[in-house]
DNA sequence: TGACCCCTGGCC
DNA sequence: GGCCAGGGGTCA
């Protein structure tokens, strides 16, 4: 489910959503979204919502008195609020906040993961750490993506959801991007010239202003939930024709995911894989 | 690098 | 009933 734009609209809503309210409860199940964590340390969590940051596809929320959480939303996990004492379908974790409203993170498939951190570790935590470059919270420019980006032999998709290399980009906006730049998935990175590397940095840029403009709401969508109205270029457009020239959008399985391309825009080039 | 796993829901 | 799913992790 969610990539970089999701989490990152995720964010601003809980934000918004806990700004001036204090969590009078925090209430869990056990689910394998702790992680193994204990659900005591969750539920102790109170008081006012400090900061809430995120890197790549993870939020980092700081609590008072250095209470912290780090949250990773997996396939299918989203926040949602409600009027505390309302069912929430799949919901595994929640706050109670003073103004009688509830958020909860709701996750049906369980991908997700919620992990109590003292809020100054936040950081220093070794998944944390181990995020590469994140487009919007650091800033990308073409020498820093190629840089990123490394000399390796997988090919330029499969690289750029590395979360240690580019951190945020998924299956779909990774594929947008490429579509975007008119680049071939399976290209290998060292093949990008110059003027690549900076017609990939725009798209990336690009796909993600457009993912961003495209989930301004209460509650994320995801693609699959929308039916026709997914918005993307080729992700989830199989045989369909492209939306420049017309030919058939194909797809094939790359590291382990379905990408999908237009073979027109999106050339392999000769020698270039 | 690939295969498989973790789970459940929804669609064909 | 089978297949697929935008996450990550582990294993050989």
């Amino acid at each position: 489910m969610p990539e970089l734009p999701e989490v990152e609209i995720a964010r601003r809503n809980v934000a918004r959503w806990m700004a001036g309210q204090r969590v009078l409860r925090a209430r869990a199940a056990p689910s394998r979204i702790f992680r193994g964590a204990e659900l005591a340390a969750f539920e102790s969590i109170s008081g006012a919502l400090r900061s809430l940051e995120r890197r790549g596809k993870y939020l980092l929320f700081r609590f008072e008195r250095d209470q912290g959480l780090l949250a990773h939303l997996g396939m299918t996990g989203k926040f949602v609020r409600r009027p505390t004492g309302e069912e929430v379908r799949f919901s595994r974790a929640h706050f109670e906040l003073s103004d009688r409203f509830s958020v909860h993170l709701a996750d049906s498939r369980m991908f997700g993961r919620i992990e109590p951190v003292r809020a100054s570790a936040l950081r220093d935590l070794t998944v944390v750490r181990a995020l590469g470059l994140d487009p919007l919270a650091d800033g990308l420019t073409p020498e820093r993506l190629a840089r990123a980006v490394g000399k390796t032999s997988l090919g330029i998709k499969v690289a750029l959801m590395d979360q240690a290399r580019v951190a945020g980009l998924g299956n779909i906006h990774a594929a947008e991007a490429l579509f975007r730049a008119g680049i071939h998935p399976a290209r290998k990175p060292a093949s990008l010239s110059p003027a690549e590397w900076r017609t990939l940095s725009r798209a990336i840029l690009d796909a993600l202003v457009f993912a961003l403009e495209n989930q301004q709401g209460e509650e994320i969508q995801y693609v699959e939930e929308v039916g026709a109205g997914n918005v993307f270029h080729v992700y989830g457009h199989g045989d369909e024709p492209c939306p420049a020239c017309s030919a058939p959008i194909q797809s094939f399985a790359q590291g382990g995911r379905t990408t999908y391309f237009c073979p027109r825009c999106q050339p392999a080039g000769k020698g270039k894989r």
